[in-house]
DNA sequence: ACGAATTTGTGCGTATGTATG
DNA sequence: CCATACATACGCACAAATTCG
């Protein structure tokens, strides 16, 4: 889980700022707070929520979608896969 | 197979660049011309082969990679797993 | 023990293309 | 036409790991 001070995230120096945010929005799948077939936000919120650049983030879906978790519809988002989809 | 002309390769115009990549290295390790166990070129020497940047050919090893076809170790070089590893 | 060279890893910025609404 | 969103591709800088002299 990623520590915030100030509004900014506070990233783990000894691993990758993609895997912490990879991490993150995996337990946020599996609790819920992205719900199953709901799109997640936009790159371009994600980039914001956690100020990083787009590759990051991009680097981020990949890996999910990679580990079925997430679905990618061009030009109209990044969806959650159901778990009996999966 | 990639077309070349006068020492520049030739990219196909409805397929990503890094696709006909990955599918010329794809040939090259069925056809052996990279061997089972040995060490591709390094990603300065692809990116100078093929004329294209640091990140496509990134992506192309990444690919390949989770093909199971290739195997990175950090420092050291990228190696083609033997088909009986896979 | 040290440092340089090599190689892969991470992160950022930018531009352009494609698809949808 | 415009806004939004994902896809591809370029460049750059620095970090980390390994190898070798």
């Amino acid at each position: 889980m990623i520590k915030w001070e100030r509004g900014e995230p506070v990233w783990e120096s000894d691993r990758a700022v993609w895997k912490q945010i990879a991490d993150e929005l995996r337990g946020r799948i599996e609790a819920g707070t992205y719900p199953p077939r709901k799109a997640i936000p936009s790159l371009t919120a994600l980039v914001q929520e956690f100020g990083v650049a787009r590759n990051t983030i991009r680097k981020v879906i990949s890996r999910l979608s990679e580990e079925g978790l997430l679905r990618t519809e061009m030009g109209v988002g990044t969806f959650v896969v159901p778990r009996d989809d999966r």
